[in-house]
Formats: structure tokens, sequence, C-alpha cells
RNA sequence: GGGCCUGUAGCUCAAUUGGUCAGAGCAGAGCGCUCAUAACGCUUUGGUUGGGGGUUCGAGUCCCUCCGGGCCUACCA
């Protein structure tokens, strides 16, 4: 039994998610935390909530709520939405919780004690009538470059011209339009990363078995130009964690709150935390799986992100635990993910293009979603979720390989047997191949769930339960049962363990499905198929069970076209 | 501009890291079955692996080049 560790990258605060955001780690780490604990492994499955930051504060502003009721209010949002995609966090905390603010001041003092921080003045611009200071992105004005009026203070999206905002020609506040802006001077802290760039560099070299995709941003970074560079790790903002050194004051920092990246990812420690303090737990109960001096030694850590994330999971964060010198568990695995399109475009929250969470769990269960996304979960370059694919995906593998199959069964039992399990005859050479190949391909799926390629695994799940399908062909119950009646009650009786086998192996995917598949045979838990040919005698003679409702309904074609019509947004896609 | 990823059948993807006739699912065609959500099974048609050149006994895989798609480029998170 192993002990493993599992964060997914948090979700901001500031609205609700697309399908893009939710494939792209959390229902990925789910399925993965739900494996793990369905093969017996100790798992801690952390999420949360990432709160701090300029766009939460506009956010909060936009709606009329400071922005701490407006963060609890979102927090509660995403959770239930998290619930609704069966997301089996063991906790979802909130980055602006105590223990995250006191663990992110704490690690921020073991760096400038270590000679790991810096103050830099520098100049920024402020705006007077926001009350701010504004992030480069946050000005606009019209490109030097080319003359395109709203092009942002990083870069112009008209021209792709890098700028600094001084550049801008008439630069006014993205926020409130205000023109009124001004350079002022101001103090930040910085995270002095270029002298951890060796620890780093041979740290990542290590890491031969992770995703290309990771290591390739990691290295580009560390080694881009003049490599990796010292970070503002502080802002001027009201709202974020206090720049404390440890539970010190930070003379000349007053007023000032940690970047949110800074704190984010210390949140799964701080959400590690939290769940203890909800649990009535004391620190120990943490601490076993962060500190390698308190029982994490035998940890294995696995992060799960989009590729936007990271740089600050192979660098930044990295950088702040290793320079603490303080034995804090470091990630040993992340798998990172590439976007999910919409349609031939883009996922846009402000063009109302494509599907967000509440929207999905209101048109359909969240098995169908998880089902589809997960299939074609974006692991070697993006993916494209278009109506007509989910629509064949989920009528084609859902209802008619895996949701039929139970249907014919259950339903055959039924009309010839009543609802039990069939006594009769024992099993032959049919149901000894059967046994043989679904060892193979549970072995197959047990690979690739380990090495956490879930595309890979869910077609070998799928193939899995097309064997079902293969054996009823051919054992023709409804045929051998006008001669042999005790013949087919052994076919049937061994279907009915198929069935109850697919409910074990599908539930990290598909977990209602699962859930109504076990309920309607009559069981509570389900053991692992450690063993495939014990696992398929599970179900003795004379077990009762019901024929469940239609697990999968079918998306019909007039349905899928008042989707695509509704989710199309306000532009179309293509010019 | 620089860096990285990517291009394989009509569609979505594989291919044990250079090794037999490039494989699956869906869609298409034919046959079978009738227990089942008009579901299932079997058979089958589709590929000059984006174009061109090179290395090699052998290239989807390595190198060069051209074309297309995507991402990142450090103060959005």
């Amino acid at each position: 039994m192993a002990r493993i560790l599992i964060t997914s990258a948090l979700p901001y605060i500031n609205g609700i998610k697309h399908l893009g955001n939710l494939v792209g780690s959390q229902l990925p780490s789910d399925v993965f935390a739900r494996y793990c604990r369905a093969r017996g492994d100790e798992v801690m499955y952390i999420c949360a909530t990432d709160e701090h930051g300029t766009p939460a504060e506009i956010a909060a502003a936009k709606a009329g709520k400071p922005v701490a009721q407006y963060c609890a209010e979102m927090h509660e949002v995403q959770a239930d939405l998290a619930r609704g995609f069966r997301l089996s966090f063991d906790y979802f905390g909130r980055s602006s919780s105590a223990r995250n603010r006191a663990i992110t001041q704490h690690l921020a003092g073991r760096l400038a004690d270590n000679g790991l921080i810096e103050e830099v003045s520098e100049k920024q611009v402020y705006s007077r009538a926001d009350g701010r200071f504004l992030p480069d992105r946050y000005i606009e004005g019209t490109c030097p470059n080319c003359g395109y009026d709203s092009a942002r203070g990083d870069q112009c999206e008209n021209c792709t011209k890098q700028l600094d905002p001084t550049d801008l020609i008439d630069p006014r506040s993205a926020i409130s339009g205000s023109t009124d802006l001004e350079v002022r001077e101001t103090r930040h802290l910085f995270l002095r990363q270029s002298k951890m760039r060796d620890r780093l560099n041979a740290w990542i070299d290590q890491k031969s078995d992770w995703p290309i995709l990771t290591t390739s941003i990691a290295r580009k970074w560390l080694n881009d130009g003049d490599g990796l560079q010292d970070r503002g790790i502080t802002r001027d903002l009201d709202w974020g964690v206090p720049v404390k050194r440890g539970d010190r004051d930070w003379p000349g920092m007053e007023g000032k709150v940690f970047y949110v990246w800074f704190d984010a990812p210390i949140e799964y420690i701080g959400a590690t935390a939290e769940w203890a303090d909800a649990n009535g737990l004391d620190d120990s109960a943490w601490e076993r799986w962060w500190r390698t001096d308190k029982g994490a030694e035998d940890v294995r850590y696995v992060q799960f992100m989009g590729k936007d994330n990271v740089p600050f999971h192979t660098l930044s964060f990295p950088a702040t635990i290793m320079g603490s010198n303080e034995p804090w568990k470091l990630v040993d695995y992340i798998k990172s993910f590439n976007y999910l399109n919409y349609d031939g475009g883009q996922f846009s929250t402000s063009k109302g293009r494509g599907v967000f969470m509440d929207q999905a769990l209101d048109i359909l269960p969240s098995d169908y979603w998880r089902w589809w996304l997960l299939s074609h979960v974006p692991e070697n370059s993006d993916s494209e979720f278009t109506w007509e694919n989910f629509q064949a995906s989920i009528n084609k593998d859902l209802a008619d390989v895996l949701g039929n199959f139970v249907s014919r069964v259950t339903k055959f039992c039924r009309a010839r047997f009543g609802e039990a399990v069939p006594e009769g005859g024992g099993y032959g050479p049919a149901e000894a191949a059967v046994i043989a190949e679904i060892s193979r391909r549970v072995a197959a799926y047990e690979g690739h769930m380990a090495a956490i390629e879930i595309r890979k695994a869910t077609a070998e799940l799928r193939a899995i339960w097309v064997v079902g399908n293969e054996y009823l062909q051919t054992a023709a119950p409804w045929a051998v049962f006008k001669s042999d009646p005790e013949a087919a009650g052994a076919i049937v009786r061994f279907a009915l363990n198929l069935i109850r086998l697919y409910a074990v192996l599908s539930e990290p995917f598909i977990p209602d499905a699962s859930a109504t598949i076990l309920s309607a045979l009559h069981l509570q838990s389900a053991e692992w198929p450690d063993d495939v040919e014990a696992a398929l005698s599970t179900l003795p003679a004379g077990h009762a069970f019901d024929v469940p409702e239609v697990l999968f309904a079918k998306i019909t074609d007039d349905a899928r076209t008042e989707m695509q019509a509704r989710f199309a947004g306000t532009q179309t896609a293509k010019a």
C-alpha cells in the first residue's frame, strides 16, 4: 500500500470555469485519486480556490461586493460544482485561509533568512482614479507600432509586439478608463531564483520520466537568455497574504501583500492543514504528508495542471520549498495538459463561447461529461470539443457498449430466471477464454493508470466492456435456454458477474453509473479485481438484484443541434 | 523575433522509442443474431504517415528544408 499525495492546480476564484479548465487538471487528478484509492493506496487529494490578486478584486468590485465576501461566495459556488462533477477531493480549501497565510509568511521568512530575498525598488504605473497600481496588462492605449487603439501594456494584441506600458500613446486604466495615471516608485521583494538555478537544473535533469511538455517548459525558463530570472513576490494590493517575515513585521513592506503566484502553490500545504483542522486532527496529521522529517519520506507526490501552470510548479514553487532549507516534500511527478478547444475556436468567457461547468450539469449528468472529457483529455496536444463527437462517444461507448450490455443481461435474466443470479452448471472453456482476455486487459488498464496515461486507460476500459458483448453473442444464452436452461443460467451468472466487474473497473471514470450498477446488484462496496477469475465468481447463485433504469440515455440529433446553437456564443467561430 | 509542441484513414487517436503487410474506435459497405437503449457480433472498403531532400540493410520514428496548426515568451492568473 502506497501513500499518494495528489494536488490539482487551483481554479481561480473569479468565475465559473469552463470544461477546458476542468479537463486540464481537476478531472484527470480525480480519476487518478479514485484509482489509487480503489487499489488500496492511502490517498490525500487536495484542491482549493486561488483567491488573491487583481482579477479577484476587480470581479468583486464589478459584483458590488467586498472582496472577502465575493470570494467566500464564489468558493461555495465552485465547491458545489466540484461536488456536481463528483470531484473527490479530500479537502477543497481556500488560498485565503489562515493556514495558508501563516505558512506563506513562514516560508518567506525562511527564504529571507537564507539570503534568497532581495528588496528592489521599481517604477510602476499608478491609477489615481482606481486607487491602485496597475499590472501591465491592465493598462490600455494606442500601440506606437501599429496604431491599434486597445493595445495592452504588455503586448499589442493586434501586431503582437511586446510593449512596455510607458510606450503606449494616451494610456488609460483598463479598469476604469481613467487617464489619470502616473509612474510611482515602489519597493518590492524579489525571490532570488537565479541563485537557485543550478539546484533547479539538477533537479529537473533527474526527471527523465516527466512529460516532455513539463520539462521542456522548465528548461526553457532555466536556460533561455540569461537564465532563470529573479521574480517579484509582492504586490501593492489590499487583498492577499500580508507581507510578514514569519510572524514578525517586515519593515518597509507595510500594506503590501504577497503575489498570488507565491502563495497559491503553498496552499497545497495550507489546504492539507485545513483538512486536518476540519477533521479535528492535530498538525502531525497533515505534516506526515508534507514533512519528510515527520513521516512524508514514503509519500509519492503527483501534481496535475494545465501547461500554463508549469513554470510556477517546476521553478518558483520548488525554489520556495528548496530555499527554505526545511524538509518539505517536493513533487515527484508533474502531469501537465494541453488545452481543450471548443468547436473550431477557443472557449471564451467574454464571448459566451463554449460550455461552462454549471451549464454542463444542467444539460446532462456528470458521468457523460467525465467520460467524454477524459477519453479526449489533451495529453499530447490540444484537443477539440465538438457536439458531433460528444454525441457519438456518449451514444456509442456509454449507451450502446456499456449501458446496453447491463440492460440486455439483466432483462434477459429477469425474463427467464427472475431477479436473482441463476443456478446452473459451471463455467467452461468460453468463460476461461474471457477470463484470460480480461485479465490481460485489466493488467494493461492498470499499467496505463499507473503511468497516468488517461486516454489509453479509457480505450482499454472500453475494450473490456466490449468483451462482454462478444461473449454474450457467442454464448447466446437465449438460444441455449431452449434446450439447456441450466447451461443458459451459467452464462447469465457469468455475465452478471461481468457487470459487477465493470462497475468496479469503471468507477474512476463514471462513478455515478458505477454506484447505480452496484446498488442494482444489491452490493455495498466492491473490491478491486486483483484476481479476475475470482472476481467473476463473486456473485453467487441466488443473489438478488434489480434491473436498473437505463444507465445512459442517448443524445438525439435534435438535442445536439439545439445545444450546438445555444453555446455557439455571440460570434461565429470562424470568420 | 526566439523557444517548445504538433501534422498518420472522412473524423478522433495508436504505433513497444530505428525493425514483419502503419493499427484501433467512429462513420461507410456486406452478412449474422433477436436477449437488449433499432442495441450486439462477424467480415470488409479507406493511408505515397503535410511536401521535398538526406542518413541507414531498414525511417511515421533521426537530420536538413519548405508549408500548415497550437502554446509559451517572466507584472493576467
